[in-house]
DNA sequence: GAAGGGCGGGG
DNA sequence: GTGTACGCCCTTC
């Protein structure tokens, strides 16, 4: 699929959702605040650019800032003389809502204008419209031209159609007053690689200049990399600041320079600003901000470090050369191809984040009138929704609700979504069922939208939404898998789906969004606890163990011996006892289930997997012995085999006494957040492990953010230098097939140092850490006596008279009441 | 327990 | 300022 030359026009039904302006191919839009805007379009392959104007609005409440204006306020469509400043239109709609949309030639002249009007009637300055609260509304010069046009980006384009370019610099530190950029590696979706290089620091200017006249000739519509905004951009402007380079990486017939600005993350007093930046022409796109809009939904992605996540997607390339943070320097001198590969290999992954994960993202930004670089970090509630909702209502004529019209509506808020815990303990034959899209599905079937939306718009998008998605999905289904085609629908779909899960929170959201609706939120969560509470009825009366429920989905435990076709049976008996528009459905099987607490548990699947969910369950101290001990325990708990527990606890408390583990085995690693002088200001009274190491190494200065790696001795703490990497070695642990756990092997460019083998750490501690830290997440799987019995040492007394003998112990089964 | 900090990613 | 709202985890009172 290509832009087309010939715009097919947007159905009637579909303008709501998609905009109703069918200009194709926009790659990207620059809106100057006094009116130009210029866009760039993707055409049959190469790039148009034109210059057009828009009207810079907002919306108002009320007239009462700025009728002091006089003649120089006009209706739109009066003719008036060049006095006139500001233009109003009248927006049909009762009085608490915003009723007037207000015009002016520059949107600093139109602020200006009614700075200046709020400080008469109030009789103080006035120096931002967010001193003025919820009077006015207000949106960014690119989405006030996408509202008010109704055109949307990438009108008939498919995802391949985009040019993506990724670079990715190498450091000798992490930040900017300490270091200096020695390679970039860039490369596009194109077939375009390159390695630029600067070997001495003489040589880094040139560098960022070749980068930026690079970037220039290939001329991408999109730039990517993984923690773009928080480290790459913010590292090269610093170093083009220090050289006077100026970062002319922009498209031809804008300001081509980058653009940074602050942007603020939090609100109250201590806000947190957030470097953002911008370029006209090009969208930039940080791939570690889809990662955590992925794992917002999945909630299972353990860390977002792009050489992680590239193996959690199946993305890294078994010839993919590693090399640790603190090393590449090092390396670059001795081995400056194996630095050129690492580099490449980099970028190449965040291409393959950048396919997996920016299609919802892309197909958002082909519906919601923002840009598509917003559209990755845009909550999807007042960041998509809303503009959405408000585009319509203007499209329409109509005035927005206003804000402070709802707060009434607030008070009789939900109380949210149940969560309960039935039993701990291991369970065997567990089934995962839970509604589909529980929330969306309550709005829909029981028409609860919010009640200031009076054109129904609400509503109407989350139809629209709920039945395109089904044909996507169905598409997607039908089409060969990764074909473009197949991509497409499923990258729609994906987006519609985030939207719609959208729609419930934001409708609870409070006096922040312009649709809120607390009772009518309420009235869903009602509506859906009582939803669940008919299907865990419907389990226990067929005698099933309930273990753990929440807002939509339960885990329960089948007789033993049940075949998945059985299971699949139940659930859809009673799904059938359902409301219509209410779909229960059979997510998983799984072979065992460790329950700890409330959405903290373990999952054995079938083919010997182990899945683990919660903060409960997982160390945060992350000694290798102790991580390795808890996976392989939980797995032979979850299979009833108690005896290869305390085998495996007495295995490693051998180890530990007879030294066998080397000291990086027993290191944990702690990021530093204090200075080495507020450190030792504060040290009399607190002394912290970590710090205590460097001082005992003789560091006596650090910086913040560094990582330090550490462990205990009878004497004190001892620091393990992060050159030595042997930690990230031992710690790779892979199930195999027979369900024991191996060390992964992996090609690392490390050297192993002494310190990393030393034993002289202290045993008793460790193996304290092994029962409190690691032994006690099994604590919800047996009796307390039978714990006891089972992570007590040899020399230990019993506690008590006489123990049965460890054969006999059984974990605490949650069983099918038959 | 609630409230208050700190952090993520990056070389 | 092409403004604008994150969540989790750990520590502390």
């Amino acid at each position: 699929m290509q832009a087309q030359t010939d715009p097919t026009p947007i159905p009637i039904e579909d303008e709501y959702l998609f905009g109703w302006n069918p200009t194709p191919g926009i790659v990207s839009v620059w809106a100057h605040r006094d009116g130009r805007a210029l866009i760039w379009r993707r055409v049959e392959g190469r790039i148009v650019r034109s210059a057009e104007r828009y009207r810079p609005w907002l919306l108002a409440t009320s007239l009462q800032d700025v009728s002091y204006l006089g003649d120089a306020l006009q209706p739109y469509n009066e003719h008036a003389g060049h006095k006139v400043i500001l233009r109003y239109r009248e927006l049909e709609g009762p009085t608490a809502s915003y009723n007037y949309l207000l015009f002016a030639r520059d949107s600093r002249l139109l602020e200006r204008t009614i700075l200046e009007g709020a400080g008469l009637r109030l009789r103080r300055p006035v120096s931002s419209i967010n001193e003025l609260g919820d009077a006015y509304y207000r949106v960014g010069t690119v989405e006030q031209y996408l509202m008010s046009t109704g055109k949307v980006y990438f009108r008939g384009l498919t995802y391949q159609d985009l040019h993506r370019l990724q670079f990715d610099l190498e450091t000798t530190a992490l930040d900017p007053h300490r270091g200096r950029i020695f390679l970039v590696a860039i490369r596009d979706n194109r077939g375009f690689e390159r390695v630029l290089e600067a070997s001495t620091p003489e040589e880094e200017a040139q560098l960022i200049y070749d980068l930026c006249a690079l970037i220039r000739e290939r001329d991408p519509d999109v730039i990517e990399n993984h923690n773009l905004f928080g480290f790459d951009l913010p590292f090269l402007e610093h170093r083009a600041v220090v050289h006077r380079v100026p970062l002319e990486i922009g498209r031809e017939g804008g300001p081509m320079v980058l653009e940074s600005y602050a942007e603020t993350l939090a609100v109250g007093p201590e806000a947190r600003k957030r470097n953002r930046f911008s370029v006209a022409g090009r969208e930039l796109i940080d791939t570690l901000d889809a990662v955590r809009r992925h794992d917002f939904v999945v909630r299972d992605i353990p860390g977002y470090g792009l050489k992680e996540v590239a193996r959690y997607f199946g993305l890294a390339s078994p010839k993919r050369v590693y090399i640790e943070g603190g090393d590449i320097f090092e390396t670059y001198q001795k081995n400056p191809e194996l630095v050129r590969r690492y580099a490449l290999d980099d970028v190449k992954e965040v291409d393959g984040l950048s396919q997996r994960l920016l299609g919802a993202p892309f197909a958002l930004a082909s519906m919601a009138p923002r840009r598509y670089e917003r559209l990755t970090s845009a909550g999807p509630a007042m960041g998509i929704l809303e503009p959405i909702l408000v585009r319509s209502y203007l499209r329409r004529g109509a005035a927005p609700p206003y804000r402070a019209a709802q707060q009434s509506a607030e008070d009789g808020l939900h109380e949210g979504g149940a969560v309960h815990l039935f039993a701990s303990g291991i369970a065997e034959q567990v089934v995962k069922a839970d509604v589909a899209s529980l929330y969306p599905s309550l709005m829909r079937t029981f028409r609860i939208g919010p009640s200031c939306d009076r054109l129904g718009i609400f509503l109407n998008i989350l139809g629209r939404l709920t039945d395109l998605r089904l044909e996507h999905k169905e598409m997607a289904r039908r089409t060969r898998r990764h074909a473009v085609e197949s991509n497409h629908h499923a990258a729609t779909q994906a987006a519609m789906k985030i939207l719609i899960n959208a729609a419930y929170g934001y409708m609870g959201a409070g006096s922040m969004a312009l649709f809120a609706d607390g009772k009518a939120a309420g009235e869903v969560t009602r509506r859906g606890r009582a939803i669940l509470n008919s299907i865990l009825d419907a389990l226990r009366q067929r005698g099933m163990a309930l273990i753990e429920a929440d807002t939509d989905g339960v885990y329960f435990a089948v007789p033993k011996g049940w075949s998945a076709s059985q299971e699949l049976d139940l659930v859809n008996a009673i799904a059938s006892e359902l409301p219509a528009g209410i779909r229960l459905e059979y997510e998983g099987r799984y072979r065992a289930m460790l329950s700890h607490e409330v959405k903290n548990y373990a999952l054995l699947t079938y083919d010997n997997r182990l899945l683990v969910h919660g903060v409960a369950l997982r160390s945060s101290r992350a000694e290798p012995f102790g991580e390795r001990f808890l996976r392989k325990a939980l797995h032979c708990v979850m299979v009833g085999d108690v005896v290869g527990v305390r085998n495996l606890y007495l295995e490693a408390i051998s180890d530990l006494r007879n030294r066998r583990l080397p000291a990086s085995d027993l290191a944990t690693r702690v990021k530093l957040s204090k200075a080495p002088d507020t450190y030792l200001a504060a040290r009399n009274n607190h002394q912290e492990p970590a710090y205590e190491a460097l001082l005992h190494a003789g560091r006596n200065h650090w910086h913040v953010g560094e990582r330090v790696r550490f462990y205990r001795t009878r004497k004190g703490y001892v620091w393990l230098p992060d050159e030595t990497e042997e930690a990230t070695i031992v710690t790779d642990w892979r199930e195999q097939a027979d369900g024991k756990v191996a060390p992964q092997k992996k090609t690392a460019l490390v050297t192993y140092q002494d310190v990393a083998d030393r034993r002289d750490y202290d045993v008793e501690h460790y193996i304290q850490v092994l029962r409190n830290s690691y032994a006690a997440r099994l604590s919800k799987a047996f009796s307390k006596e039978s714990f006891e019995q089972l992570f007590r040492t040899e020399q230990q007394p019993s506690l008590f008279d006489v123990d049965p003998p460890i054969e006999s112990i059984e974990p605490l089964w949650i069983r099918h009441n038959a």
